[in-house]
DNA sequence: TACTCTTCAGTGACAATGTCACTTAACGCA
DNA sequence: TGCGTTAAGTGACATTGTCACTGAAGAGTA
């Protein structure tokens, strides 16, 4: 997973559809950075000081709590960008998410100073950056919906038929979804013996077989 | 509740310290909007296409499920601007979260041409939008926190502290107070029942006297 | 005062979810 | 094959959510 400067400038910027002229200048002040899968990236203790740019990879954000249990946010993917870290560097708040490396990551990291900088001179750094607070508003809108309104056999309907999407296969322990929808694994359990008694998925350790897409859909949308 | 753009622009933007030029601007090009105590700001069928920024009173931002319950999100109060329209504005997407104004409300609206040329020119301006994010960004953190592990005696007493700050009577239906909290009445009322019995309050129709804050302090920050 | 309406709160049964303290099963590997 | 580790199952119980009611308090009115 390495990759020159040249390449990933290319592709980051590509997809962004930023001008040739704000790509030289994120260039000329950005750091490149590299986390491996399962690294945290950031966290309470580990509050970074610019702004970061996801190159490749993927990045879990989550929130836990202090009994060990642990929900997730959103996910930040390649060509976007973590608008949380920035949140915190500018409110100077405290906050208990934190950012785990799903994938080996490589991102680049723009100091405050020229993120300020750029923010001020580039109509499209501007854009992009307020749009992606918006995403991540939105995103958290979902969750607290989900969670303050949502069945819990639902959303591991949704869950699973993400994670099963182009095939019907998935490696995933049930205290890991556990960790998605901010339950116990306990809960996960007693819903996915319930699912297989119904014949929608087949269980064994560590992977499940989704068996009845069209009955898991329908119960994903049933609220 | 009639003030005069002289009037308010002073204390609004005073407070914000933005300097004298980006008031001007802002001035310029901004319309003043009023809502009556109750009134919708906006909601679902209702997304303006214009930044807010709050001068006198209070809107409670939350988000309600089909089947009728209700959740607060945050509250906007003076000086400080609602970003969730914003969002929306920008990232085009639906949400289900509606703005009702808390009191008489007034408010300045900027056009999206405004804010964007605002954004570009005055490094003040910006500022105080990227922090508005922040804020609320960690706001949610907070509701999510709170909805996916909290328990909701402790909730509640947070809340019940929170309305009687500096007193201690409180004029809350139960129905209102599950509203807040993202709940049904009948839990609220099962729950301000056991702390009558514990003596932390006194309840008559309506409201709502806390007898005992300490003892409940110590049980909202038991969590 | 007595009657009616409306809103607010109480109740009991039950379902869904969360917690706890375990046990049992599957796998990786020496 | 046995061992240690991780994954999953279990039953009892607490908390929270839902439903269909009943009862009680206050406002207005005759």
């Amino acid at each position: 997973m390495k990759t020159t400067v040249g390449d990933w400038t290319e592709s980051f910027l590509g997809t962004r559809n930023l001008p040739r002229r704000v790509r030289d200048k994120l260039l000329h002040e950005a750091r490149v950075v590299s986390y491996k899968q399962g690294q945290q990236v950031f966290g309470p203790d580990n509050i970074p000081d610019s702004l970061m740019f996801l190159h490749v990879g993927r990045i879990r954000v989550s929130q836990s709590s202090d009994a060990g249990r642990e929900i997730v946010l959103y996910r930040v993917e390649a060509g976007e960008s973590c608008v949380l870290t920035t949140a915190c560097m500018l409110s100077e708040e405290a906050y208990n998410a934190e950012g785990i490396a799903e994938t080996d990551v490589t991102a680049i990291t723009l100091p405050r100073t020229s993120f300020d900088r750029l923010a001020a001179e580039e109509d499209s750094f501007r854009g992009f950056v307020f749009s992606a607070y918006s995403r991540r508003l939105i995103d958290l809108l979902r969750v607290v919906d989900d969670v303050a309104f949502g069945r819990m056999d639902v959303r591991l309907a949704e869950r699973l038929l993400a994670l099963g999407e182009g095939h019907s296969e998935i490696q995933a322990t049930h205290q890991a979804l556990a960790n998605e929808l901010g339950t116990a694994r306990e809960v996960v359990s007693r819903i996915l013996n319930d699912f297989q008694k119904r014949g929608l998925i087949l269980q064994t350790r560590g992977r499940i077989t989704l068996q009845n897409k069209p009955q898991l859909e329908r119960l994903a949308n049933s609220a």
